[in-house]
DNA sequence: AAAATTAGTTGACAAAGTCAACTAATTTAC
DNA sequence: GTAAATTAGTTGACTTTGTCAACTAATTTT
């Protein structure tokens, strides 16, 4: 019945969406907003980064992320240096102290995940796990 | 592995944040933001709600609340009555107009999850739902 | 070499959310 | 039974977040 599995993922996006709230509740009490933390990330996993690829990254606005890359900067979390190839764009990246800051917020969102995990059955947390799998691999065809 | 639990749960909500995001902009193009969805959701299945009680369901701010009740009842999609126990208390509904409204998103909504479904095979779409319940069961705890 | 495009910055603004003070109604506690 | 405390909802002042367009400087395109 089609009309039946509609109203379950509809549910099951509620249900996720406030769960994920939940959790974010938590990092975002750190200070740093959940934007923030987003665009560290990926400044983390990449090295280098121009503005226009994170805008793309976390689908943001530019004057935004123009913005919060200043205040980065001005707390010396992230450095920039102009594109040798190009000299409109200009390559980010943390700095050790920006990478140190991160580590703090990813510590505290891995704890976040530990407790949640801890309070379940090895066989559930396999369970839990293979499903977000399957999910994962199903919707992103 | 624990760690690499936590890195694929994280890797997970990361995706489906993304995910959500994304079937959310559609109806979010109505002339409806998502909060104001979330509250007609809420008296659409409930007949009738006290602010408080709407609050508490999409954990909102009631001057924030109070404020978006009072451009619905400029628009009449929702009508409001004295609480016959406790005069302090406003039992909040929706008029026929409201429901009406919210039935066209509501329809939006389930095009959406229609659409994602139709590309899937029978038995994908199964495994979808059996892996929706499974999580949502194991963290309902 | 002029015209069009692109990366990033800035300003003006709108939307969303927070917080505390306030009014009116209702409990509670003496 | 009445004063004090609590509760529902409103309002105002403010902060944060996000949007949009104009602008500068560098770079392609034609």
């Amino acid at each position: 019945m089609k009309n039946k599995d509609i109203d379950r993922i509809r549910s099951f996006n509620r249900f996720y969406t406030n769960h994920i709230g939940l959790i974010n509740q938590y990092i975002y009490h750190s200070h740093y907003s959940l934007p923030e933390v987003r665009v560290l990330f990926e400044l983390y996993h990449h090295k280098s980064l121009t503005a226009k690829e994170i805008t793309e990254l976390v689908s943001m606005d530019k004057g935004l992320l123009s913005r919060m890359l200043r205040t980065f900067e001005k707390r010396a979390l992230i450095k920039r240096e102009t594109s040798k190839e190009d000299a409109r764009a200009t390559n980010i990246l943390l700095t050790p102290l920006g990478r140190r800051e991160y580590e703090v917020l990813d510590k505290e969102a891995n704890d976040q995940i530990d407790n949640i995990l801890r309070s379940l059955s090895r066989k559930d947390r396999q369970k839990l796990i293979d499903s977000m799998n399957t999910i994962k691999k199903i919707l992103s065809h």
